[in-house]
DNA sequence: GTCTATACATGGATAGAC
DNA sequence: GTCTATCCATGTATAGAC
């Protein structure tokens, strides 16, 4: 099982690794087969790409495609492992810490989704319906989670902006403060303030 | 006042016009100088543009500077119109939609800053402290503002990704429920639940 | 202030030697 | 499966006629 059989996957794999970095850096445009070919280790210039794919946008199609099947099933694995645990806080941190983390995971995905979005429209398919996995519900109907999640995202958002310094609040802080907002809600009034 | 003074803005003007549309739509790179010279109504492909400008890149800094100023301009102008008024929903609802207003106001140069946030720097500073100057208060201090504010950016997020079908909360609806939200913590404690 | 022509570099892509 | 060499299109930018 050596000479046949999984383990081919060198070249191929390592170029689609580092496709969407590229692609999520510098745009579809922006994106020149060279570096790809430089930063896999094949000579830049040549044509070495050409072997392993045919064209330029099929490698983005390509790339996208593995990085949402990647992003998804570790998503959903993180959840069911997740699930397991009891996070003392109740379920509304763990569950906004885990939008978070989803929305880090995607976040090539995301900056994709901008630039090529029109290009490639699997891209936007697939982040929307990741994200709406994410709220478990169909937040579509709840206003409150809707406001929940718009606030994550915009939390994520903000991280994008600052570029390292962004003197907002601290994700610890901006979640209990959110959970604590939602949990006076009709939503969560299990417990009215302890 | 006629054949000299400031109505010389004929073609600058419209070349300044045009690139900010094509840099937000195609990015700094997908954005060539053709196509900029075909929008202006330039013959394609010929240098016409450089008589106006030294460079693609001193274009791009002239495009956002305008652009962050006439931004600016418009949103303090409509600040100052709309503090005359009193919104009968009370302070927050007018606020929310101010800063959504602006968030669509800067779009643009939004997008900008998230693709080509690095090369000029500028963008960045400008965009944040437009939405700085938006929250009025310093809401880097105050966790239910900042959450406000998130939650008006993921708003804004959403109607970025869903390209017209998002089945998300109207605004209307999202508002409101953000406002009540937040009226029910300390800040707004005027009144508890009427 | 606009067009013609052009220099020059880069990028996508192909054919063929190894 | 990688490199050499090459074709061709496009893009930035300049010089000069009008």
């Amino acid at each position: 099982m050596a000479t046949h059989g999984v383990a081919r996957s060198t070249t191929r794999e390592r170029i689609l690794d580092v496709a969407l970095d590229v692609f999520a850096e510098h745009g579809f445009v922006g994106t020149s087969i060279s570096e790809v070919e430089r930063r896999v280790g094949l000579a830049a210039g040549t044509g070495s790409f050409y072997r392993h794919f045919a064209s330029k946008e099929a490698l983005l199609r390509a790339a996208v495609d593995r990085e949402v099947e990647q992003c998804l099933a570790a998503s959903n694995a993180e959840r069911a492992a997740l699930s397991a645990a009891v996070d003392p806080r109740g379920g509304f941190a763990a569950m906004a810490e885990q939008i978070l983390r989803d929305l880090r995971r995607f976040d090539r995905l995301f900056r994709l989704m901008l630039t090529e979005g029109e290009r490639v429209p699997e891209v936007r398919d697939a982040v929307t319906a990741a994200l709406r996995s994410s709220g478990a519900v169909s937040w579509a109907e709840d206003p409150v989670l809707a406001v929940a999640i718009a606030a994550l995202v915009g939390l994520h958002t903000f991280g994008l902006m600052g570029g390292g310094s962004n003197n907002m609040v601290s994700q610890d802080v901006f979640i209990s403060t959110l959970a604590e907002l939602t949990g006076n809600s009709a939503l969560f009034d299990e417990h009215p303030e302890s």
